[in-house]
DNA sequence: GGCGACGCTAGAACCGCGTTCCAGAAAGTG
DNA sequence: CACTTTCTGGAACGCGGTTCTAGCGTCGCC
């Protein structure tokens, strides 16, 4: 082989301009916003950072875990924007009232995955992540300074974290179209149109189907947050003495 | 067809032993719960199935439209199934008080994709399977009964619909190894035991790890779902007279 | 009862993907 | 200056989804 080449590449050895997991990482991140999962290959992402493949797989194991990597870096940034802990007034959590405090974190984190729509699925395939430990403890703090009782803790941690995890993935999803983003207003459009002809098997869809028309992912995504969590307070102020 | 197959093959041409959609799909369900989304391929069906991938591709579009048929499949028969809406009594679901049905039919839901854990994901990846339709047709049907006002229907029906699906999905989705099933006891052990070393970051996780040692995905699906349901109740029974 | 059309099949082949191999280039080390 | 270590990228392997197409049986029709 002739001299690599003579001036356009990067050139390897230990550099201080060599490859780092973390350009990788990034770059996934973009091109997995850009082309969604289904279009993101390892060989383009090569390409997009003028490599061979030898690069990345010296970063990373396998695809599997470069995906994961980048999911786990949203959800991540999600926990430690300002959004997701303090108030308008520049506090922090610890001053809010744990429930609101609650409120704003599963916010965040739906914010974070309407972003990255490719990222839901993904965190929820496998709660493993680093930064879904992270939510996890950060939800079970957020109860205990509410008040659940400690033999209440894990059970509640638990569901809370999964409803903002799985349903935030769920809402978030979009149908990955790739490449072509299509309309959203046209598509809710399309959408009602073909319930409406159900009215005889599906009596119900058919009767709202007009709703859809103006619906919001995101004010859904809130109602059904306050109503679990006014169940939680329900369940608290029933037995307030049990305490610790 | 006595001989049924001339060599040792089936015999093309259209007769009654032809390969349907149907037999198609029933063949890939399994196939499914043998090896999970990861290690299902058309050609293990094919192979499977003693035909060639022609066949196949004769009956469905591609290899989504065929996953996804099995996976309404699953559904729809959680939706049938007696379980989902008769009483022990044997009466149907019409004489049952709607939330009790409605809880019923969650738990329906949940114990089908519990059962062909691959199926979850590809439920909430495209919530447009018939049979999902016919899920939220059947939520918002009981919504109507236990007394939600129009204008919160199509809201609230979405919130509860999601929140079944969605949760139902991520507690069941297993961590895929690729044919071995790992021992559920041991791996909890192992989750703990790593858990207990994060105190320093998040004394929460760290705090509760040994709660995991026994803990029980369906319970905390049902207490999340009560949960839910409890905060719905207490809505209504602020409005009352908001009754239509 | 021959005959063409159609439904359906299955082998071969195409192509893109994840991944591995390996020869080798720069930077660090003595 | 050798020599090691870190990192690179072109080539190649194998597998998986999908398409192509020759052909088999069966049916409708004259």
């Amino acid at each position: 082989m002739p001299p690599a080449r003579a001036g356009n590449r990067h050139r390897p050895g230990r550099g201080s301009d060599a490859l780092s997991r973390d350009v990788v990482v990034d770059a996934a991140v973009a091109l997995l916003d850009e082309l969604g999962e289904r279009g993101f290959t390892v060989r383009l992402l090569v390409e997009r950072l003028e490599t061979g493949p030898g690069a990345v797989y010296w970063h990373v194991a396998n695809k599997d875990e470069l995906v994961a990597l980048a999911a786990d870096r949203v959800l991540a940034s999600a926990l430690s924007s300002p959004a997701s802990s303090a108030t308008e007034g520049g506090q922090g959590e610890g001053d809010m009232a744990p429930v609101k405090a609650l409120r704003r974190l599963a916010v965040a984190v739906y914010d974070a995955l309407d972003v990255h729509p490719w990222a839901g699925p993904q965190v929820t395939a496998s709660p493993v992540l680093p930064s879904a430990l992270a939510l996890f403890d950060r939800v079970g703090g957020l109860l205990v300074r509410a008040g659940v009782p400690a033999h209440r803790r894990f059970t509640l941690a638990t569901v809370v974290f999964t409803h903002v995890l799985a349903v935030s993935a769920q809402m978030t999803a979009r149908a990955e179209a790739g490449g072509e983003r299509v309309d959203r207003q046209a598509f809710l459009e399309r959408s009602a149109a073909r319930l409406e002809q159900l009215a005889g098997s599906h009596p119900f869809l058919a009767d709202v189907a007009g709703d859809m028309r103006h619906h919001d992912d995101r004010e859904q995504f809130l109602v059904g947050l306050d109503l679990l969590l006014s169940g939680l307070a329900a369940e608290l102020a029933e037995s307030p003495e049990l305490i610790e």
